[in-house]
DNA sequence: ATTGGCACTCGAAGGGGTTGAGTGCTAAAA
DNA sequence: TTTTAGCACTCAACCCCTTCGAGTGCCAAT
């Protein structure tokens, strides 16, 4: 069923000439930009049988080929992975992501716009997953009488903090009282592990009524529990109407109208993501046309890769874009990105 | 210079038939929709002399007419201030503001996506100016040898935190000396009084060398002085592709570009907002059209408020949308955004 | 198996005619 | 003086037709 090596470099040349030109490429022209020792009679026989097996596709029957998604699909399968990226843009994206930076988050945010910006296309990062980091800081400070803020620090150099609301009557030092004797229990544990049923256990000896310890234990629990929530940075979805396969206002619309829904698409990623399990040079994700299930994304290729925190991998960056791209390019830049991202981070863990 | 009756009723007939069908109206079809005791013939010599006064304009000769952006303001300008909001409209407002709050940056979010919802059109809201908020909490928690969390409270209720680079051997001890000494110096004082002069004068007695505490306090003054930093909440974006005046690729390319640089949007409020002086029931900035000197905003219109925290005027909210817009219906809908906003502000404040 | 040749296809681009909602102007009516 | 009926004119939008050309499939010859 595999394509023998002419057909192969037919299939190659012919998504090299569309991804270029975006227009339904023919035989004679074919021809005359790659220097094939054949006559466009023979590559239109071959073309034919390419379409037969369903790499190709006539958008009516007196114009060219384009490729289709299976055909799209045979050619990033057989890609050689080749970095081609020069160094000014490596050097355009080291500081792109390493430029006035505090944090993870800042780190992560950072390459989710150089990625746009470098790319062209809409790029996404997923924070990480944070449920095998442990707790190793707890800290509440009343803000005011009924108020206090709850900061968490994780062991992936994630700092975390959320505004709960506590019991009027509580003082200052009850609610250190209650915060240290949390961080003692807790220090140490996995998101993943601490439950309500931990939290509200880890304060024993203490003069603070029930009702209102409990109260307050509560709180502190949602503000870890939130602490692991998904997040999602989503830049560059205005470049979407510069490509021409979105010059129809009702396909940019669809896209941009699902794209509108970081939830949803930060969902999707992260079900591929977790399908990944291939090795370290290899692990992108690449879905093509149809294999997206998202509305709109049809004519979308999705390519997402990861990231690692503390050399657990566990956030996820990638772009969408038109299925008619520079994979090659594409795939360099994502994987120039990764690695600056994955080094930064290193550094600001220290 | 003033336009007599009729004409004035003529163009707001014009202008609310140009709203609903974003068609040029001609004088036939607007005596027929509305109960003109005129003819057609009569009208056309009166629209004649609006066009000739700049009030409304011809897109090509055998056309109708459309107003200008001369015509919009005459027609905003003499806007009966009436609240055409239903009553399940005030409370979806309502429940989509008051909704999962903890702080006051959740209700911005929600008013932001709000507003967005019920308007249709591209909302943003500017985080308040808190130049004038005084600090009323300041605390340094070390995190890890190296790194600290600066948390900041602030009279306006807004608590903000960045993660700062500190000394490596500086201890946990050294670290709450300091921002015990910083905090008793600095509480009670306005941020914009604050200067890098006052944060470093504000510690004496200490065993801590000068170099080192210098440091330390230089990283509390940027922690400071990035809390007043502007923040800006754009949503909605994407549904400017579904009005017909964006069906043009190119306009809304060039909208979606500019709109895209948050930090150019929330600068352009800023100085709008500053113009602002009129009482509290006509606070309304309004730009139409080339009144706007954004780039890609010419056939929009913006329309903007405030909305106070702890009683003072401070941050802006409002919409952008096309110049064919329901003002009466939109105008309603800010007010009772900020009106409700307002409200919440103050409850979570206590 | 490859190729030259040929008839065929069909979208894009361009020209021409029709339609219809609109205009301005004029002369008569109010 | 203002209003109105009437009329000639304008022009984008629409449809239809033709032409053009890059493309195809197929067949017979190499």
């Amino acid at each position: 069923m595999s394509l023998d090596a002419r057909k192969k470099e037919i299939l190659k040349a012919i998504v090299d000439d569309y991804v270029t030109t975006c227009e339904p490429v023919g035989s004679k022209a074919l021809i005359e930009r790659h220097n094939f020792t054949l006559s466009s009679a023979t590559l239109r026989n071959e073309m034919a049988e390419l379409e037969k097996l369903g790499y190709l596709e006539k958008p009516h029957t007196s114009a060219g080929r384009i490729p289709s998604d299976k055909g799209y699909r045979e050619y990033v399968n057989s890609l050689a992975h080749v970095d081609i990226i020069t160094n000014e843009e490596r050097e355009e994206i080291e500081k792109g992501i390493a430029t006035s930076v505090d944090e993870v988050s800042d780190l992560l945010r950072n390459a989710t716009n150089t990625l746009a910006t470098q790319t062209g296309y809409v790029s996404l990062v997923l924070t990480p997953s944070l449920t095998k980091s442990y707790l190793t800081q707890l800290k509440m400070l009343m803000i005011e009488p009924g108020k206090a803020l709850v900061v968490i620090v994780l062991s992936a150099g994630v700092v975390k903090d959320k505004v709960v609301k506590i019991p009027n009557f509580l003082t200052d030092e009850q609610v250190s009282e209650i915060s240290k004797a949390v961080e003692q229990q807790l220090s140490g544990k996995a998101l993943e592990e601490i439950t309500l049923i931990t939290v509200t256990s880890s304060v024993k000896d203490t003069t603070i009524p029930d009702s209102l310890l409990n109260q307050v234990l509560y709180e502190a629990y949602t503000a870890i529990k939130q602490v692991d929530k998904l997040d999602v940075y989503l830049e560059g979805k205005h470049k979407i109407l510069s490509l021409p396969e979105f010059s129809d206002i009702g396909k940019a619309r669809d896209l941009l109208d699902t794209l509108a829904d970081d939830g949803m698409v930060a969902g999707y990623v992260k079900e591929l993501g977790a399908t990944s399990s291939s090795d370290e040079r290899d692990s992108y994700m690449i879905r093509i046309g149809q294999e997206i299930t998202l509305e709109g994304l049809e004519d979308c290729t999705f390519i997402t890769t990861t990231y690692k925190v503390n050399d657990v991998v566990s956030g996820n960056i990638g772009i969408i874009g038109p299925k008619r791209m520079e994979y090659s390019k594409v795939i360099s830049q994502i994987n120039f990105v990764r690695k600056t991202l994955n080094d930064e981070i290193k550094k600001i863990n220290g």
